[in-house]
DNA sequence: CTGAAAGCGCTAACAT
DNA sequence: ATGTTAGCGCTTTCAG
């Protein structure tokens, strides 16, 4: 069995408050009894027991990081592993470890759902259920929202501005002197769809340009899906030169069928993607794309979260970060 | 703030020991107390506390998957992220949470490193520290290696037949009639390294065809780097035909610089890679690939941590499982 | 089947 | 600066 402070402080002769000050709290101790404790601990191969201390402090230096069922795979996910990535390295550098997981809740016996509470703060990517997030605000545990937004009272917020970053894409193509543009619009969530949507068409309207309906295809954003999508749209003829395809892994997708049928990218069709993933670097030539930086989204959603664990009180804004285009090959 | 075994105690009329027994094991406790006792949990929003649990059971019903920080990014990694995704899916069909980390040990003040018990066990993927794990197993927590092994008592290892696969590869392009096969090989750990080496070399051995050392490579296994060593070779000339490159990544960088030179895939140059990754079905053509099941790697590991945790000893047994040639467009 | 009581290992007032 | 003491919320003997 490991050894508690009770066995060091009966060893060093300190008493127990001490040696656990020791480990707490370290310049509340003299010098001379830190050393000897210290010792101890070594000698006896003695560490805190987070468990018994979260007891008591109620902390548990655990932060959650929750993706929505419907967005699994969760860390294979191309959008959101960057950012997990990100918060992962934040969480680490404050001596937190990351816990994460599509269910943050737990099933009692009694059939009723209730949330675990062992965090001392949870981000939510992506769609939520609403009384989960609510549950957890109740019990007063920090929360804040990735890639989604709900005006509630304190509660950060930050997400892409989907409108801004589809107006981009599509200027960039109208700019290259494209008058005939497709859409191909990932089924995400209704308010980013429609964000990325209305842009494309604002942009359209601004140019003069028709929205031709029979190239504007919402679909299922896998690669498979895409490619198929795009096999067809190739065979119907009368095909546009370029397309806005709402994220990058149905930009990759569409790729494929155009290159399968011996097209060329960009001169015979031009694309551009959506969210600067490691796709748009893997594929050749390059996909120009548009980036929300998510090493920045992972950042500013982490450092809310700390703020509020930190006791502050959540500063409950939306940010919304402006996207950036990245010119590769494909346009 | 929120209720505990005593409030209901009180609002249902029995002892706080039968409410505890209600929630921990519901059999031992009669319907009618059950029914009571659970009425008055939804009444109060009741929910038990892990925290405390877990300090008189000493179990936390979580489970750790540590990468080596060497191998960041970690949630990235294509090689671990469907390995990890896995892992996820058991632990929570047990009712157990995730946490993921490169740092599973705690700093303490006495600059010692220790680490936290707060683990029912933990999965190692790829290197690890002795030193780490040594002092879980001293406290007996269950570990799993996973792509790694170890010959310590009792301590399951999951990892790929490195060397078959390699033989896999190789023989492939062999067979295909290439006779003048470069190697690109990533710089992983030592095992791996030598095992996919062996596995290359014994092919041509036994097909009496020659080791040319110009167009054998080693390189650290980003798509960059791949790409940059690729133009290199192009422009030595005198080419090899085929290329066994010891990851996806690797050949994917490489299929990049071969089409950015105008050659073709697979008639003038043919790839095969390792893991199959996404990655491999990301790029037109697919690349032809040595697949380890990652499924499979991730549920033994899981299966194996679980059976430890559930009190069995570790069968600790080093699996291998053999890998399995997966043709696509590149050869 | 239920209740009383003794902790799990630690921290946090409150004294000294 | 250090010690004393009283819990944190729960499970678990041990009785009844």
């Amino acid at each position: 069995m490991s050894s508690t402070i009770i066995d060091i402080a009966r060893d060093c002769g300190y008493s127990k408050a001490t040696v656990s000050r020791a480990f707490a709290k370290p310049e509340a101790v003299s010098p001379k009894a830190r050393e000897k404790i210290y010792a101890s601990a070594k000698k006896l191969n003695y560490a805190p027991n987070v468990i018994a201390r979260a007891m008591v402090t109620r902390r548990t230096e655990n932060i959650a990081f929750i993706i929505h069922e419907k967005q699994y795979p969760a860390i294979l996910n191309p959008f959101y592993s960057p950012i997990l990535e990100t918060v992962l390295q934040e969480a680490n550098r404050r001596n937190y470890s990351l816990f994460i997981g599509a269910r943050q809740d737990m099933l009692l016996p009694n059939n009723q759902f209730s949330i675990k509470r062992q965090m001392d703060g949870v981000i939510f990517a992506g769609e939520v259920d609403k009384p989960l997030i609510q549950a957890l605000r109740a019990q007063s545990i920090p929360v804040v929202l990735l890639n989604n937004h709900w005006e509630l009272e304190g509660l950060p917020c930050v997400e892409a501005d989907h409108f801004a970053g589809a107006v981009e894409a599509t200027r960039h193509l109208v700019r290259r002197g494209h008058t005939r543009i497709g859409l191909m619009a990932g089924l995400f969530s209704k308010q980013v769809r429609e964000a990325r949507f209305q842009g494309f068409r604002s942009v359209l309207n601004e140019a003069g340009l028709p929205l031709d309906t029979r190239f504007v295809k919402e679909l299922e954003p896998t690669l498979e899906v895409a490619d198929a999508e795009m096999t067809r749209l190739l065979g119907e003829g009368d095909c546009p030169t370029a397309f806005f395809c709402t994220n990058d892994t149905i930009a990759v997708g569409a790729m494929k069928a155009i290159l399968r049928a011996g097209r060329r990218i960009p001169q015979d069709i031009a694309l551009v993607g959506f969210d600067d993933s490691y796709l748009s670097r893997v594929v050749e030539p390059g996909l120009t794309t548009i980036r929300v930086d998510p090493e920045r989204m992972g950042r500013i959603a982490s450092e809310k979260l700390f703020a509020m664990i930190d006791g502050g009180e959540g500063a409950g804004e939306i940010i919304r970060l402006k996207p950036e285009l990245i010119q590769r090959g494909t346009t």
